[in-house]
Formats: C-alpha cells, structure tokens, sequence
DNA sequence: ATAAAATGCTATCAATTAGTAGTATTTAAC
DNA sequence: GTTAAATACTACTAATTGATAGCATTTTAT
C-alpha cells in the first residue's frame, strides 16, 4: 500500500490537465499551477508521455496534451506505471508473494480494505475527476 | 496512503508474538522466524518498547513481551507510531492539509477508500489476529 | 538566419529510509 | 567471580527516492 510522492504530483498534474482535456499545456504552466519542482517535473513529462498518457509538442509553442481519451486513463494505472504493480496490490507484511496465502491471519483482514482501494483507483478515470470538478465549481 | 517496510516487519514481529501473548520472546527467534535483518530488527524493537507496545527484559534469559493488553494494540497505532500520522491519513494529492478541501476533485473520490482503510486498522486489533491464526490453524 | 521558447537527456546531488558494525550493559547460570 | 546470553546504544554504510544543474535539440516568430 504505496503511493509515491511522484505519483502524487502525477495525480496534480494530470488531474489538472483534465480540466480542459484538448488544450495543450507547457511545463512551466504545469509545475507553476501544480507546486512541483521544475526539473522534478520535465522528466515526469517525459516519463508520462512514455507511458502514453500524454504526448509532447517539441519546440515553440510546444507543451504536452493528452494522448488518449481520459475517460480510458484510470487512476491505477498512472500508479502503476509510476511505482510498479506491487505498490499497491503487494503483501501487508512485505512479503514477495504473500508467503501464507490464506493461512496468514493478515490476509483476509487487509484484503478487504485493500480491494475497496484497488477498485477506487480502478474505477476512476480522469475523466471522472473531470466532472467531479465541473460538479464542484458549480457551488462556487 | 504508505506502509514503509518498517511498520510491515512490526506487523510480522508483533502478529507472530500474538500467537502467545503472554510468552517471552528473544530478538535472536523472532528475527529468525520473520526473515527480518538481525540488528534492524533489534533497534525496532527497542522502538516498540519505547512506543509502549512490548517491553524488554535485559540480561540471560532476557526478550520482548507484550507492555499491554493485546486486544487494545490496534494495527493503526503501530503505523501511526513509526510512520507517523500522515502516512495513512495525508492528502492523496501530497498537500500538507488537503489545501483545497471540498473543492478538490480528488478528495471525495479518494476519501471513501482512505475511510475504509483507516477503520480496518483502527478497528483490528492484535488479538483479532490472534483470534484469526486460531480459526485458520484449524483448517490445517 | 537568428533568437526565443519550448522539450530531451544525462549526470550529479540531497534527503530519506533501510541495514550493518561494533561495543557497552544487564542479568543469570555455573 | 566469571562466563554466557541476552538487550542497549551510537555511529556508520548502503539503497532508494526526490530534486537539481547544465547542455542539447526542436520548432516557430521575427
Ligand atoms: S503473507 Fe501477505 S498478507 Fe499474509
Ligand atoms: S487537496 Fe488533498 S485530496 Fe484534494
């Protein structure tokens, strides 16, 4: 149950990227509005547009969009690219591969509570956080 | 939403010395029987103790054993205490204090799953492990 | 062409976390 | 009392993760 600084500020930045999920938006803007380091970020950039998430514009005018459609880019998956699929879905006690099994009185405890966090992030696209924001807004 | 390899050895340490609560354990056994590097174990121990959970017993014939009631040791106290507060508890997005609160998109979304994983370490406790390893032993 | 504004890359540094070494201290068996 | 078996302490090393620096490349406006 892991979730690495780095793939925080990917959740900053991607969710606020989603807010208009055309526009083309550059480094400078992202880690200004977003509260990353600038350098930290560029190759968090690099690394995200690798993955296939997004997708970067070089030169002038250049910056980074989306590179899929972001009601198919679910909040695990930027985890997992990011911090591997153990992070996650790995054994409570550490363990390479959950050792016990059903024998170990951890492992019925823990998995409900980490399923519950699975299918959140399986279930959530950005498009999702997209629209809680328009919903959220329309209080303001 | 992290559980550092520390707190998942206490979690192997403290389980393991649940199946006898009330018997004296050596560093020496239960850095052997919970794959836990010797002397990183030995310093987390004198952790524990000063945390209140176990106390230690000097000299020959010396150990660990429980400081208190194991059914009052909740599993959340343990992360809390060696990972501190923040660890379970902080923002998804990486913010010292959730900066946007209701206007984040995130916060809702992530809060239900982060609840359900608060109250399952917060409601068990080392004698419901306890309890556990008994129920499935008996399967054996 | 040239300069400006953007991304790309690689190497290095810093901070945090995990793990080790070595020695001192405590206590009980003999 | 001496030795053996245990914990206690302090300082160091290693590994991982987060952050920076500096230069190279790409593209567009002029
Ligand atoms: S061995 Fe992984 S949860 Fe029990
Ligand atoms: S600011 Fe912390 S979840 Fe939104």
């Amino acid at each position: 149950m892991n979730l690495s600084k780095t793939s925080k500020y990917a959740f900053r930045v991607l969710g606020y990227m989603a807010k208009d999920e055309k526009a083309l938006y550059s480094a400078r803007q992202l880690y200004r509005e977003n509260n990353v380091p600038e350098k930290y970020l560029r190759r968090l950039l690099t690394h995200l547009s690798k993955f296939g998430f997004i997708k970067s514009i070089q030169g002038r005018q250049g910056g980074f969009t989306f590179a899929r459609d972001i009601s198919k880019i679910f909040l695990i998956e930027i985890v997992e690219a990011i911090d591997g699929t153990e992070s996650i879905r790995g054994c409570i006690l550490g363990y390479k591969k959950c050792a016990f099994n059903f024998s170990c009185p951890m492992h019925d405890i823990w998995e409900d509570a980490k399923v519950h966090v699975i299918n959140t992030l399986s279930n959530t696209s950005l498009k999702d956080i997209q629209n809680k924001m328009v919903e959220t807004d329309s209080f303001l």
